[in-house]
DNA sequence: ACGGTCGGTAAGTCTTAACTTACGGTAAGT
DNA sequence: ACTTACCGTAAGTTAAGACTTACCGACCGT
């Protein structure tokens, strides 16, 4: 269940943008800071949340910490919507037949 | 940009129930609420959320509402994720190449 | 040892949004 | 026409969480 957090935690605007901004390589929590219109403290709560759904990873480095974007809940979210996608297709089919059975 | 309304729409607990829900195949606002812990009005305002994000199609059928899976909005999230992975994977070469650059 | 940088945590504030009840409007049945 | 079922909207309440400042510990330079 772990997409549930994922989602949870990629609904909120700043945080989206943290993650996003990840994509281009691992940025540390003051340079992640120094593009946002909010304080450093925040951004380490983000990182927080971000972490805690498996989205980010960290990697301490003397007393910096870098973040990277973490494959495994990115790979989890897209599987939870690839199965999302096949499902509701199966469903929307059934619907289709039944209804042809009932008036067709 | 409908992906944000739709990772927005996805956070809530009871809306994703909804919209798993919807899965299965169509559903009216009524037949959604008895499977759920809240009052009717709030899967109604629910029902709309998802749909402002392109979540959820619906179809009136006499006084009953039926909602359905809207196709469109799940493929720009798929899509959406998809590129986060082949983007997030360029920068995790480059940052790769780069740091042996450095010290390699 | 000391000053400076970096970053996580605590406490408190304030806005957002999920929920409730109440209401109104429409469609179907008798 | 009256009643009943179904649903959307309005208004108000309340709980969650995003943000701030203040604080503290850890690492590096001189």
């Amino acid at each position: 269940m772990a997409y549930v957090d994922a989602l949870t935690a990629l609904a909120d605007p700043t945080r989206r943008t943290v993650f996003e901004t990840l994509r281009a390589g691992p940025r540390s929590v003051g340079d992640l800071a120094r593009g946002l219109p909010v304080s450093r403290p925040a951004v380490s709560q983000h990182l927080r949340v971000l972490k805690h759904a498996g989205l980010v990873r960290e990697r301490r480095v003397g007393t910096r910490n870098f973040y990277s974007v973490d494959g495994e809940g990115l790979a989890e979210l897209r599987d939870y919507f690839d199965r999302f996608w096949e499902e509701a297709l199966a469903g929307f089919k059934e619907a289709a037949e039944r209804e042809e059975g009932e008036d067709g």
